[in-house]
DNA sequence: CTGTATCCCACGCGATACTG
DNA sequence: CAGTATCGCGTGGGATACAG
């Protein structure tokens, strides 16, 4: 062990809050994959493969423009994948990945975060806008 | 016509893939909370009180204008709680709150799962520009 | 059906300057 | 020290039309 280092100052406070350590590829990596539309569309993935207009559907709010962007980002990140079938006119389908489906339990912590402490959060808005 | 049936499987797939079911004010929460200059705060309050200027200095990026934007937020939210020092210039402390300590758990897991994932994702990367 | 192509605008955010 | 005020630009994203 190379050290009895004489600068424990860093070491220590980083050792008492554990990780959290937000550096520039995480950050980018989480700004492609956990917004709005991102995470509507795995909601959607993850029950079942969809086609484009199923997921056009399943999502009123997006438009194409923004449908395809986030597929694409998607795409190109391994978590979703996109299978053209040879069928008449052209179909598509779109199924989550299994690097995808390891989204699943960071992304439940954080809606269940939500849902659990919404209510808390809502209060302190309202305590907020009173003082 | 093999159509999706609306009303009886939603229940049905719903409980085979578990939670993940985003609405609207959950998604407002979560882009208050999860942006890039939040979670930087988040990180640096989460080791030690700080005033104003410690979080500029600890977070090199950010302008005046944004770090207050995100102050300000959190602050609504009942994430970080903003103390005014009566000492000779006027100081300011933030501090996390009880309810911001809660999300550390999520974000940290949201974090893991980048640390332990972004390899295979940057190899998808890679893989996408190929073809 | 599955996208692409434009146009366009709101607004997030940086830069800069200024104040109590 | 701890912000506020103002300006300006880049861009994400909606609306719409069109193409393979």
């Amino acid at each position: 062990m190379p050290e009895t280092t004489p600068h424990p100052s860093r070491r220590a406070h980083e050792r008492q809050s554990g990780p959290l350590e937000i550096t520039a590829p995480h950050r980018d990596l989480l700004d492609q994959v956990l917004d709005n539309w991102s995470l509507q569309v795995l909601e959607t993935l993850c029950e079942r493969p969809s086609r484009f207009n199923d997921l056009s559907r399943a999502i009123p709010a997006v438009t194409n423009k923004s449908l395809t962007a986030t597929l694409r980002r998607l795409e190109r990140n391994g978590i979703v994948e996109r299978l053209v079938l040879d069928s008449r006119p052209v179909a598509v389908e779109y199924r989550i990945t299994e690097l995808g489906k390891t989204m699943r339990d960071p992304v439940d912590a954080l809606l269940l975060w939500s849902a659990t402490h919404l209510p808390a959060i809502e209060a302190a808005r309202a305590a907020y806008e009173d003082e």
